[in-house]
DNA sequence: CATCAGGCGAGAC
DNA sequence: GTCTCGCCTGAT
């Protein structure tokens, strides 16, 4: 087990952000001290990691050398969001409320392929919606797994199970009119006419022209999956939310040029405090 | 009931 | 190149 003290890490905050649709919570109970102490479960990497969190404390089920091999990066952990918070213009209040707001935010590097489906389904679709059809997906096309207390878990289906899915079975899975999206990005990377680890070599505007050959990827995924995927933290994904921050906050522009090289990490607490901000 | 969700593709111009 | 429209489906 590895123990992470951070002030900058909220699991349920990361959880919610809608950046990991197969992060879950699995159990919530407050302690005699009346805190609050989460149980999450995460498949990733051929792996099942348990992430316990109770304040600012985080506990992960793996090895010290697991943890420097997979997790530290996963979580971003090397980089320090304080300082990223600490560089907002001051008298950029909306930005500042909403870093504080989102403070344990933090940009996964999450896997490719994953990121690719993931978001493809996104479009159009509820976060509560998104995870279902995912989840679907896992258990209908992924690979059985074993989490060390022998329950089964299923991984993310390969590009070669869901290329020969048919189409009625995605529509089966809730896909809606993405299925065909999915079917025939799957069928693209099995062929060849992307090449996944390519793209995981490419700089941010070359990823980006390139994830948009595949069916259903368009400007919005793609800049998703860069971000999400590949860390370009420069990717800036304007959706339905962030584009009507843009329209009230900031008819002027948004200052790019200011944030140049990690506007996206800004961009997901803008976005996390306009789901959220109105529920606390 | 209508509208909208972390948009995209196709067709019109 | 830019604009408009239709699209699965569940939540509100």
């Amino acid at each position: 087990m590895v123990e992470i003290e951070n002030a900058f890490f909220s699991v349920q905050q990361i959880c919610d952000s809608g950046q990991c649709f197969r992060l879950e919570l699995l159990e919530e109970r407050e302690e005699a001290d009346g805190k609050i102490h989460r149980r999450y479960g995460l498949p990733a990497f051929g792996k099942y990691l348990e992430i316990r969190q109770c304040g600012q404390t985080v506990s992960l089920s793996c090895s010290l050398e697991e943890f420097d091999a997979v997790w530290k990066g996963y979580f971003d952990l090397e980089e320090d969001y304080g300082k990223l918070i600490a560089s907002i213009d001051p008298e950029d209040t909306y930005l500042c409320r909403a870093a504080a707001f989102g403070s344990g935010i933090r940009i996964l590097r999450q896997e490719l392929w994953e990121m690719i489906i993931s978001f493809i389904i996104s479009q159009q679709n509820h976060i509560g919606r998104i995870r279902k059809c995912i989840r679907l997906l896992c258990e209908r096309y992924g690979v059985q797994c074993q989490k060390e207390n022998g329950e089964i878990y299923y991984a993310f289906p390969s590009p070669e199970s869901l290329a020969e899915a048919g189409d009625e079975d995605l529509y089966a899975c809730n896909l809606g009119y993405r299925s065909r999206y999915v079917r025939e990005t799957a069928a693209s990377i099995c062929r060849g006419e992307v090449d996944l680890a390519a793209v995981s070599a490419m700089d941010y505007e070359d990823a980006l022209q390139e994830l948009q050959k595949l069916r259903g990827v368009g400007i919005k995924v793609a800049n998703c999956i860069c971000l999400f995927a590949l860390h370009s933290t420069e990717a800036f994904p304007v959706d339905t939310h962030i584009n009507k921050v843009l329209r009230e906050q900031y008819p002027e522009g948004f200052p790019f040029e200011r944030y140049a090289g990690y506007a996206g990490s800004l961009q997901q607490y803008i976005f996390y405090y306009d789901l959220m901000g109105g529920r606390v």
